[in-house]
RNA sequence: GGUCUCGUAGCUCAGUUGGAUAGAGCAACAGCCUUCUAAGCUGUCGGUCAAGCGUUCGAGUCGCUUCGAGAUCACCA
């Protein structure tokens, strides 16, 4: 149980002892705000009908009732009807030992639950960009809030490799890439891929606009330019295993493998589970079959496969083509059956863009109606906003698209700039400068992405750079470094005094706290409740606003007060514990946002 | 057109079961380094919470309407 759970049953103890009732609904403990004395305050008017008495009355009865019952309660005073209780130091020194004894604090007991958090899930036709950057970064977090909640959880990704968007590229490269590899260009696999798949839309809609002007309507030339036939004769023969083209496809996707590689181990993201479509479409096609069988979808005359869901307020869905290959929602099917007969999970969350949102609704009632209720129930869609430019969307064919390995590359470079050019480098070797370029480059970048609440959508200006300065990742860095590096000197100290510092217990109960020690302590108290918190909502950027005002508090507290000048020993050493203290939950929380905190910077 | 999401300071964002005088950062301006790292600290300026109506002791938060922006409804994924 967390304090405000406590204070909240010693209120209602209150409440049921003074007006013989026990509503809990009507209970309402919150923190109290900054400009009013106080820790923890209760609001009395939901009280007014059991009470019978005015506001300030009730408040002023409940008040006295818990200070003279409960010896952490120092006081309190009421402001209209709203009850300020403070507690005593001596609760909050007690509650500063339970956290610094605690190397885990804020890991919750195992919950018993298992759950996979889906994220990633590229196409293997192009590189990732700013998109799938904000999905890593969110997905990576997600999956370690989760478990730092006392989940086990599986980090799943599932690779698009297969469908005719695959072919694209395939083709693409078979026709005019003249046998380039990356080895042979120097380009990144990903990239080199890419490239085709680019070509390829060009090269289509030359053959669109040549067929229009040979009188074609635009929505027959697109059914009927050779490029389209091609690709789709490609997918054919794909499914039907033919040698050539399944060859070819190996090769090409690993060259792609190998460039996302690179860039998820710069990201910092893993994975515990990787599927492929290509191994789980089979699959879906099998339940396709089980739906037709059982009634649940229908074949058109062309050979198509259907299922209906206009009873259910939606359109009719796809789910085989009349040529027989199959869909996204038919390997969607097959890899979300795999993944509950494989792994028992209690909830899988799939971290996908909210353009996304009707195609999970979807998937959602098609394993109802197959069959599958309690897995469509333990089904999550994690639906984040888009990122999106000034003008607007993130465009391949206008060129705007945000490539994510030059996004990381300049945030790296930008930060060993500044690093240099604020002198943060001197005397360091070329390794450590690199290193800190590193650590501070991808934390502004993920502080950054991770810092906006996940539903919704964000604006990325690619001509203004991240900050450093301010609410950012660097920020809270900055405040671990400097901390880090009052405990290095506070180490010297003690070695070469002669007794040392005092320990951990003597003499600490007569320490006065100046009133940012307090609030440093009070905010540490927190940290548990915001993970879970954050868990719950699945919104790192609880976790983000957490770090960056424990980090501003703590500045304020640096800024007004020595600690290795300090005289009173016993100050003094209050004063390294609570920085060491601030330091690993800093540490701990922007862990789970995946950024680094460094020892200097 | 149907369904859904969003609209808070010049800009980027907080404000999560409805609670007190709506908060940060950036930008602008004014201060603070002989003192533990100035990527810091302090202050000033900046608001009709898109608009209106309603629900109630109390609304940025809940409901309805209007306006504005976006997503989606593919034999793309």
């Amino acid at each position: 149980m967390n304090i405000e759970q406590k204070i909240r049953q010693a209120a209602l103890e209150a409440v049921e002892k003074l007006y013989g009732v026990a509503d809990e609904a009507s209970v309402q403990i919150s923190k109290t705000r900054k400009e009013f004395a106080g820790d923890y305050t209760l609001v009395v008017f939901p009280l007014l009908k059991a009470s019978r008495k005015s506001p300030d009355a009730t408040a002023n009865e409940i008040g006295e009732y818990l200070a003279a019952n409960h010896p952490d309660v120092e006081g309190f005073n009421v402001i209209k009807g709203f009850l300020n209780i403070s507690l005593r130091a001596s609760f909050w020194a007690a509650r500063f030992e339970e956290i610094a004894a605690d190397p885990e604090f804020g890991r919750g007991a195992s919950t018993g639950r298992t759950v996979m958090v889906e994220y990633s899930s590229p196409n293997t036709n192009k590189p990732l960009h700013l998109g799938h950057i904000r999905n890593n970064l969110l997905g990576w977090s997600v999956a370690e809030i989760l478990r730092e909640c006392g989940d086990t959880v599986l980090k799943g990704n599932l690779v698009n490799d297969r469908g005719i968007h695959i072919c694209k590229s395939m083709l693409a490269w078979q026709m005019f890439g003249g046998g380039e590899t990356p080895e042979s260009t120097g380009m990144k696999g990903d990239h080199l891929v890419g490239k085709y798949y680019v070509e390829f839309d060009k090269r289509y809609k030359a053959e669109q606009r040549e067929l229009m002007a040979q009188g074609v309507t635009e929505e027959e030339a697109k059914k009927s330019a050779p490029m389209i036939l091609a690709a789709q004769e490609m997918l054919r023969k794909w499914e039907a295993r033919d040698p050539e083209v399944y060859a070819l496809w190996e090769r090409m996707n690993g060259w792609v493998y190998d460039g996302f590689e690179r860039t998820y181990r710069r990201l910092g993201v893993d994975f515990d589970r990787m599927y492929y479509e290509s191994q789980t479409y089979l699959l879906g096609k099998s339940l396709v079959e089980e739906g037709l069988a059982r009634g649940v979808f229908y074949r058109r005359d062309d050979g198509s496969v259907w299922c209906d869901l206009t009873a259910d307020g939606l359109d009719e869905k796809l789910l085989l083509r009349a040529d027989g290959t199959s869909v996204y929602m038919t390997q969607d099917l097959g890899t979300a059956y795999r993944r509950f007969e494989d792994e028992r999970l209690d909830a899988l969350i799939y971290v996908v863009g909210n353009e996304q949102n009707y195609h999970f609704q979807v998937l959602k009632l098609l394993l109802a109606k197959l069959g599958y209720g309690e897995w469509a129930d333990a089904i999550y869609h994690l639906s984040y906003g888009m990122v999106e430019l000034p003008e607007g969307k993130m465009k391949s064919r206008e060129g705007t698209v945000v490539d994510a390995d030059d996004l990381v590359e300049g945030m790296v470079e930008t930060a060993r700039e500044m690093s240099a050019e604020l002198g943060k480098l001197d005397g360091l070797s070329t390794e450590e400068a690199a290193e800190i370029a590193e650590t501070v480059g991808l934390g502004a970048l993920k502080y950054f992405i991770l810092k906006v609440d996940p539903r919704k959508t964000m604006l990325f200006d690619p001509r203004e750079s991240i900050d450093f300065n301010g609410n950012t990742g660097p920020f809270i860095q900055y405040t671990h470094a400097r901390i880090r590096s009052v405990l290095r000197k506070g180490a010297e100290i003690s070695r070469n005094a002669d007794g040392g510092l005092g320990g951990a217990g003597d003499g600490n109960c007569e320490i006065v706290y100046v009133p940012q020690e307090l609030e440093l302590i009070k905010m540490l108290c927190d940290y548990p409740a915001v993970v879970r918190q954050a868990g719950e909502s699945h919104s790192p950027s609880l976790v983000a606003a957490y770090a960056y005002d424990l980090a501003k508090l703590y500045n304020s507290y640096y800024h007004d007060h020595s600690i290795l000048k300090e005289s009173a020993e016993a100050v003094r050493d209050f004063r390294l514990r609570l920085s060491a203290e601030v330091a690993g939950v800093i540490r701990r929380a922007m862990r789970l946002l995946g950024i680094i905190v460094p020892e200097r910077m």
